[in-house]
DNA sequence: AGCACGCCGACT
DNA sequence: GTCGGCGTGCTC
């Protein structure tokens, strides 16, 4: 079978034993009785969950028993579409009555490639996230798993033409002559027939053509050059021969001896080697061909597990140890549990002991981590530790090593850690014993954007509770759902609120800013109090990290004379201007254009002073500190590959006085010799239209906060506020969460926000703004009268069209006394009914569950 | 979502 | 005359 081959790549270990699926793969109609079957074959039916955003599955059959089990895929054709592939949901089911079932093409697995345990987590997710559950078969997959129609064929080498080729044989060996490699939908659609899987199999068979996938094609990993000295020259003691034999060749001999006494028996890089020491390749070659060095490929990876030595667990403190003892009486009683560390208390360690208790008894354990969290410092501590045992399964690691480790968990051969972004919930874990969510506040747990929109933090939750896995969620600034639920008792709760080194927390100091700008005590957005607090620094050689939570030169463009302000035209927001390429950029959607100062509604010129953004930031702070280096940290400044590495290692190597970052600076990253942290501008961190804006910024401020202090020695935060007098800005400076909480809980209650209710954020979408309008309404009116649920809107958002679709938002907020899951069923089947209308056919609704 | 079918404008 | 733009409808 073609297909075999075809879908195996990525199935090594089933290879060969794949299942013979009847030939009859040819549904072309009237031709059916073309074929010659041996018995009358039984259909048996079946389930399959397929990547479409429809809320079902798809029942298809073979014509006999066949070797197939839950959680295998299958290749199937869907609508248009020639191979699709899916996954088993369910074995011999009732046939439909109503409709002809089609064939499964292929059985791609023998054994389950995902869990029956992981499609009830994605049925469940599909239901409380409101989606399909293909759409989260989808997420959860790597890509290389769920090949669609992409894989590459071309011509073998070894033909040599000798074998004479008819028909729709020779019409692909032509095309393939001229085309180098080429997927399979072209190819059919060059020849023209609708199946060409058997052609192509006769093809591979007889040698003509190979396959490949693209995924694999992609994933060329790339190889460095290492080399030591040969083996033999130690064990034979045959040195000073080596050496009498290199006599006339005194380059040789001259790296040779390097080798031996600054490397020893180390491999070393073959380039920076010749590089740093002056060595032509003719030398290295010569050697090599002599046999005295040996060389060996080294994959390159973001940090080398081979050359991390294995540590031990750290004794713990005897807070450590409480902590450590709450989480294992809360597990005993299936209950997750929240600890809650301040900055540096060590939550690492306790997860550590916990890891280790559960990797000895051969269960499978998931590290949690925010993407960028996930730093070359995080995991060369954990491999130090577990070693072998740690897989990384992220977005920056390619999918063929994705897939590999989704096969190794899969086998569930002895206990392993995986360290992981969100996606990681949704590896096949067989023998789960324990989650971790670090800095479980994060909100980037959550996926916003492409469907299935799911709260990490929240699924592995679930994933526990379903799985009987123990569950710490930790954070030095628990989210306040996190800390409710403890104070109801539904997690359990430990606390680290000592520092590892013992000294204290950074003082925070606020400056009224509206004071400042009265009395004139600032230059720029630079209070007095900051200005001297940077130049005490500066003199004592010690490091300053200035915090702006806004990309970007000044917000926006402003023309002085008629105060307009550019916009993009697809998306209905003001432009942001950069000056660095001097263009005004739209962040929603990329369009750009060059930046003028002859406004274009009145022609007269136009300012950027609005706002504040970290490029005017470090213009200023080079003009007020010119002998300091000022360098700039955030999304745009590091565009260029490496250049977020260049900048910290800068940093650290002390190359950098100042650093102007975003929140990007605030997370993962430890600097050693940072005395100073300035917050610019609290009060644009408080000020964004969310009912977590508080919450964020408080987060956001501690956290960046602790960045200052080192080992030594306590650190100083300067906070420039317009209110310093808010109860939320007094609560960060006193480091007081437990006022901070019962104030934000208390405010939840008051304006019905979660955890008291559930929240679901609808957003309509269409190319006219007054249907877009009509439909939110509608729905919304509908909602209000069916079921008397908090509704509020439709309201255009601030940024109401993007990429040419005009939007409304309605908000729900769904009390407990309303049954939520039939609650979100119904209002699917709502946005179904109205879009059967002739008016509302092409809108597009968004639900997005947001607690 | 992806794909085919079908109906109108700018090209050989 | 047709190539191809994208609007419309359907998927076991």
């Amino acid at each position: 079978m073609f297909f075999e081959i075809l879908y195996s790549i990525f199935s090594v270990p089933n290879k060969g034993d794949l299942i013979r699926v009847t030939e009859n793969i040819s549904m072309q109609k009237g031709n059916a009785t073309d074929n010659t079957f041996f018995t009358s074959p039984q259909k048996v039916f079946y389930n399959i969950i397929l990547p479409v955003p429809l809320r079902q599955t798809f029942t298809y059959h073979l014509e006999d028993e066949a070797n197939i089990c839950i959680g295998a895929r299958v290749v199937v054709t869907l609508g248009g579409r020639k191979h699709v592939t899916g996954i088993v949901a369910a074995m011999d089911v009732t046939p439909p009555t109503d409709y002809q079932t089609k064939p499964i093409i292929t059985i791609l697995d023998t054994e389950p490639l995902v869990t029956e345990q992981q499609i009830k987590l994605w049925q469940w997710i599909a239901d409380y996230y409101m989606c399909s559950i293909g759409e989260v078969m989808k997420a959860a997959l790597p890509t290389g798993l769920k090949m669609e129609n992409k894989s590459l064929i071309s011509l073998s080498t070894n033909y040599n033409g000798e074998e004479s080729l008819k028909g729709n044989e020779a019409k692909i060996y032509n095309y393939l002559s001229n085309n180098k490699s080429v997927d399979l939908s072209k190819i059919t659609k060059h020849i023209g027939v609708k199946n060409i899987a058997p052609i192509l199999q006769r093809l591979l068979d007889k040698d003509i053509i190979t396959i490949e996938d693209e995924v694999q094609q992609k994933y060329r990993p790339k190889k460095l050059t290492y080399f030591k000295l040969a083996q033999q020259l130690y064990e034979d003691n045959t040195l000073e021969q080596t050496f009498n034999q290199l006599k006339k060749a005194s380059k040789q001999q001259e790296l040779l001896t390097i080798l031996i006494k600054d490397y020893e028996k180390t491999a070393v890089n073959k380039k920076t080697f010749l590089k740093i020491h002056g060595f032509s390749n003719a030398i290295y070659d010569a050697l090599l061909k002599k046999e005295f060095i040996t060389e060996e490929q080294r994959e390159i990876s973001r940090f080398d597990k081979n050359s991390i030595e294995r540590q031990t667990l750290n004794a713990l403190s005897p807070e450590q140890q409480i902590a450590l003892n709450i989480a294992k009486e809360n597990f005993a009683k299936h209950k997750p549990i929240l600890l809650h560390g301040v900055t540096a208390s060590g939550k690492t360690e306790v997860y550590f002991y916990l890891i280790r208790e559960q990797l000895d008894q051969g269960k499978q354990v998931l590290f949690l981590l925010p993407e960028i969290a996930i730093t070359v410092e995080m995991l060369q501590r954990l491999t130090a530790v577990f070693q072998d045992k740690v897989s990384i399964y992220h977005s920056r690691y390619s999918d063929a090593k994705r897939i590999e480790v989704w096969r190794k968990i899969n086998a569930n051969k002895g206990g392993h850690l995986v360290i992981g972004a969100r996606s990681a919930i949704f590896l096949p874990y067989r023998n789960l014993g324990l989650i971790i969510v670090d800095e479980e506040h994060e909100d980037s747990y959550k996926q916003q954007d492409p469907t299935p929109r799911y709260q990490a933090r929240d699924v592995a939750v679930m994933l526990a509770h379903q799985t009987k896995a123990n569950i710490i969620l930790g954070s030095a600034t628990p989210s306040i759902e996190s800390a409710h639920n403890a104070q109801l008792g539904k997690y359990g709760i430990a606390y680290l609120m000592q520092r590892f080194s013992k000294v204290a927390l950074p003082q925070i100091m606020p400056i009224d800013m509206s004071e400042a700008y009265k009395k004139s005590k600032h230059k720029h957005h630079f209070s007095f109090e900051l200005i001297n607090a940077i130049n005490e620094a500066l003199e004592h050689k010690e490091q300053i990290i200035l915090f702006q939570n806004r990309r970007g030169y000044s917000g926006f463009v402003e023309c002085k004379a008629c105060g307009y302000v550019p916009q993009c035209p697809n998306c209905d927001i003001s432009l942001t201007y950069h000056q660095y390429n001097n263009k005004l950029v739209c962040h929603y959607c990329g369009y750009e254009e060059f930046y003028s100062e002859i406004c274009s509604q009145c022609n007269t010129n136009q300012v950027n002073n609005k706002g504040m953004g970290t490029e005017k930031v470090a213009e200023q702070a080079k003009e007020l500190f010119p002998n300091a280096i000022v360098q700039r940290f955030d999304q745009d400044s590091i565009k260029g590959k490496d250049k977020y590495e260049t900048i910290i290692s800068k940093f650290r190597n002390q190359e950098i006085n100042i650093l102007v970052g975003t929140q990007m600076l605030a997370k993962g990253l430890d600097f050693d010799n940072v005395a100073l942290v300035a917050i610019m501008n609290a009060d644009n961190m408080m000020n964004f239209p969310d009912f977590r804006s508080h919450e964020k910024a408080y987060q956001m401020i501690s956290q960046v906060a602790g960045r200052a202090g080192r080992r030594d020695k306590q650190g100083k935060v300067i906070l420039q506020s317009f209110t310093p007098d808010y109860e939320l800005i007094k609560s960060i400076i006193q480091y007081d969460y437990t006022t901070y909480y019962k104030q934000q809980i208390a405010e939840r209650k008051d304006f019905n926000y979660p955890p008291f209710v559930k929240l679901i954020d609808i957003t309509v979408r269409h190319r006219d703004r007054h249907i877009s309008h009509k439909a939110a309404q509608l729905l919304a009116n509908e909602i209000r009268e069916k079921t008397g649920i908090c509704t509020l809107g439709p309201e255009a958002p601030t940024i109401n069209r993007i990429k040419l679709l005009y939007l409304h938002k309605i908000m729900l907020k769904i009390d407990n006394t309303k049954p939520l899951q039939a609650t979100k069923n119904w209002l699917l089947t709502l946005v179904d009914a109205l879009k059967t209308q002739e008016e509302f056919k092409r809108i597009s609704v968004i639900f997005n569950a947001k607690n």
